[in-house]
RNA sequence: GGCCCGGUGGGUGAAUGGCUUAGCCAGCGGACUGCAAAUCCGUUUAUGCCGGUUCGAUUCCGGCCCGGGCCUCCA
């Protein structure tokens, strides 16, 4: 029996995981949607899921791991209605949305590398899934879940009484505070199009056929419609960010047990947090599009970033700065330098020191499994890296460690690991050894300030000098 | 208007009905260094406010204040 806890969003519990196939998991995860890329903030959710990939493996679990990218264009601003963002972003740029989509795919799919994900089974897209979507818009229909206004094919929640249940939402509440027009027709307002036609007169550079007419899918019914193709009907997981809860999953959920009479569809949910930036939840309406390379392009290794993120545990909003940022870049460069360290041990662990070996290897997993309290795990990964433990111990644990963290402990160098090849500076370094071997320190540290006032900070290592930007 | 999450030291961020309330970063002290830097070792400071429950609350409950999120594309 796995002794791995999850929160599970449904229950609002941690609750034991039990997959529904012995030895197996099937997860879904919600993807991106490829108008624009990815900042910090989005890339936390797939930390959190490369994170609940790895405790699944370390429970010796089978992992089938799907994840949507969303590039058909929705809607930018009022609920159903309003301009489409990858069209948009087409307009804007002059290329078509299929090269707008392909660009950021391929950003997103190297932001993960560089974060070191593990790799997802399945990447679907929602363009080539349009006939999935279709059918289970024909089932829905077909069951009397739907009703059709001039604009789409609209799903009727009052038909589907769990509607409010997994968000635990107070529909009444919501109508009466609501701050938005709505489309015309609509039954209840959290009704939602499952089939959207394309606007008269305007050639879309996205559209397909339908029973209904041309037109694109809702959003919603794209990861109802992949996820079951995939994983089948009945599944394990279901992940993204806590901003799903009320509208996107909810409406999967909907769709999904309506069109397939199920309950529960999925068996556990699980949610992020929002990374805060400054005061404010980072985000691309606003503006705060930070992203993987602005933290570069300051000197910031990318695994420095999935530092910063497992130091907080996954259902709390993190804050981000700049300051914050540096401080885990320092942090991870010494765990490195400690890992680097222990992986060069040679022999085995002492016998005598099993014990206390065994102790963090289980005080480490225990912490995983704990809803993945990654925290915690770092802890006792720093505990045994600054420990007394002997070389081949630390270096056991470590590699063990990093089959959780996914930190490079196992590989990586700390940054930045050789100075770059530059005759002037290295002249410059040169003159200063020279001048310090005379014992001409004057000298020497006029050569180090000049330096160091274009940025450059030097290190006097006992295997010779080693130089860096620092800015 | 409704719903949700928080408020822990200088920053960040775990945990907990009593036991020394983690870790990281910063600061301070020390080692090392010609001096630094880097690295290592040691180390100071904390549970928003007001009530309640309890032998005992930072932890549970209620109220208040403050911050964030969602209800509209959003991880």
């Amino acid at each position: 029996m796995s002794e791995l806890f999850l929160y599970n969003t449904r229950t609002r519990r941690k609750e034991r995981f039990e997959p529904i196939e012995a030895g197996r998991v099937r997860i879904y995860s919600c993807g991106p949607t490829v108008y624009a890329p990815q900042h910090l903030g989005n890339l936390r959710a797939y930390l959190f899921v490369d994170l609940l990939k790895r405790a699944l493996l370390a429970e010796g679990l089978r992992v089938t791991h799907v994840i949507n990218i969303t590039d058909v264009g929705h809607l930018t601003d009022d609920a159903d209605r309003g301009e489409d963002k990858m069209e948009r972003a087409a307009e804007r740029s002059g290329a078509s949305a299929a090269a707008i989509a392909a660009k950021y795919t391929g950003q997103w799919l190297d932001d993960r590398k560089r974060l070191r994900c593990l790799e997802a089974d399945v990447y679907c897209k929602a363009t080539e899934h349009i006939p999935q979507q279709i059918e289970l818009a024909r089932r829905l229909e077909a069951k009397g879940y739907t009703y059709l206004l001039e604009d789409g094919l609209y799903f009727d929640t009052s038909k589907f009484p769990r509607y409010a249940d997994f968000a635990r939402l107070d529909l009444a509440g919501q109508a009466a505070g609501a701050r938005i027009g709505d489309v015309a027709g609509k039954r209840q307002p959290p009704d939602f199009a499952l089939w959207k036609f394309a606007a008269p007169g305007v050639q879309r550079q996205q559209e397909w056929d339908s029973p209904w007419g041309r037109g694109f899918p809702g959003w919603h019914i794209e990861c109802s419609a992949m996820s079951v193709h995939y994983l089948g009907t009945h599944f394990d997981l279901h992940t993204g960010g806590v901003d799903h809860i009320p509208v996107h999953h909810t409406n999967e959920i909907a769709q999904s047990e309506a069109g397939f009479d199920l309950h529960p569809w999925v068996n556990v949910w699980m949610h992020n947090e929002h990374l805060k930036l400054g005061d404010e939840k980072v985000s691309k309406s606003k503006g705060h599009t930070l992203v993987l390379d602005d933290l570069v392009a300051r000197g910031i290794d990318p695994l420095a970033y999935r530092y910063f993120f497992l130091q907080a545990h996954y259902r709390q909003q993190q804050s981000f700065s700049f300051d914050e940022m540096e401080a885990a870049a320092t942090g991870y460069r010494r765990l490195l330098s400690a890992a680097v360290e222990a992986r060069s041990a040679a022999g085995e662990p002492e016998p005598e020191e099993r014990d206390a070996l065994e102790y963090e290897r289980g005080e480490f997993w225990a912490a995983v499994r704990d809803d993945l309290n990654a925290p915690r795990a770092m802890e006792v990964t720093w505990r045994v890296a600054r420990g007394s433990l002997s070389g081949p111990a630390k270096r056991e644990l470590l590699l063990d460690f990093e089959r959780g963290l996914g930190l490079g402990l196992d590989n990586q160098q700390p940054q930045p690991a050789d100075s770059p090849a530059d005759p002037r500076i290295e002249a410059l370094l040169e003159d200063r050894r020279a001048a310090r071997a005379r014992r001409d320190f004057a000298a020497a540290d006029a050569i180090r300030d000049a330096l160091r006032a274009e940025g450059i900070e030097i290190e006097d290592t006992k295997d010779g000098v080693r130089w860096r930007r620092v800015r």
